[in-house]
DNA sequence: GAGCAATATCGTCACCCCTG
DNA sequence: CAGGGGTGACGATATTGCTC
């Protein structure tokens, strides 16, 4: 919920390039649609309609990675373990970065930013972004599907579609951790990237500065 | 401590895209 | 082309921080 909310500064950084400003578009149909003028609430399919699908994650990176020479494409890691793995980023950047202005610039700059990421991880500047394999499998006592044609009575039926209902349901569930959790890693590669530049600007402006003292003639 | 607003988290649905 | 995975959107609920 927190990429929509309208009033926080932290705008999902590819939304900038695939849909515009979803709100904007949203106010100007309501506008011009008289049925949901009167009721005041957009119908949800006509919000569908308007939301142009964005690439995935996976997507995203790999069509960076290979913009970028030397940076390896990002596979499914065969990791085991739950938890920050250790050559996963865990810089800690301040939470206020997201609701100031320079938060905002940070944050729709944040989509281009992203290779940086896989540069400095080619380079070795920093940790790759890792994008694990799900490690939760089906929970014991999920019992897979008998073949339809061993299905005989309507009640059967029934029982069948509801199991696989149950079982689409749960799959989708761990599908959406796994998506937040890949979510919340891409996000975390971004601020320790921001934060690497934000050092490396400084030492340049004061280099840029002593420079300057040296290199201007004094006038006495 | 109660009440409230802002923010975070979760489950579900709908849709797109990829793969066999 | 069907099936399944990935993910945005949405609503419900939980948590947190602030004010009185």
């Amino acid at each position: 919920m927190w990429w929509h909310q309208h009033n926080l500064c932290f705008r999902h950084p590819i939304e900038e390039d695939y849909s515009g400003d979803l709100e904007e578009k949203v106010a100007t149909i309501a506008e011009t649609d008289e049925s949901a003028e009167s009721e005041g609430v957009i119908d949800s399919r006509k919000r569908r309609e308007i939301l142009s699908r964005r690439p995935s994650y996976r997507k995203i990176l790999n069509e960076l990675s290979s913009d970028v020479p030397g940076v390896p494409k990002i596979e499914e890691e065969k990791s085991e373990e739950e938890g920050t793995p250790p050559n996963i980023a865990t810089m800690a950047v301040p939470t206020s970065i997201y609701q100031t202005s320079t938060g905002q610039y940070i944050v729709n700059c944040l989509y281009k930013l992203v290779a940086f990421c896989f540069i400095a991880a080619a380079t070795g500047d920093m940790p790759t972004y890792q994008i694990r394999a799900p490690t939760t499998a089906l929970p014991q006592g999920v019992v897979m599907a008998a073949s339809p044609g061993s299905l005989h009575s309507p009640q059967q039926l029934a029982e069948e579609a509801t199991r696989k209902r149950e079982l689409r349901l749960m799959k989708n569930r761990e599908a959406a951790k796994e998506c937040r959790r890949r979510k919340k890693e891409y996000v975390k590669c971004l601020e320790s990237r921001v934060a690497v530049l934000e050092v490396q600007n400084k030492k340049l402006i004061e280099e840029l500065e002593t420079l300057k003292d040296i290199c201007s003639p004094k006038t006495d």
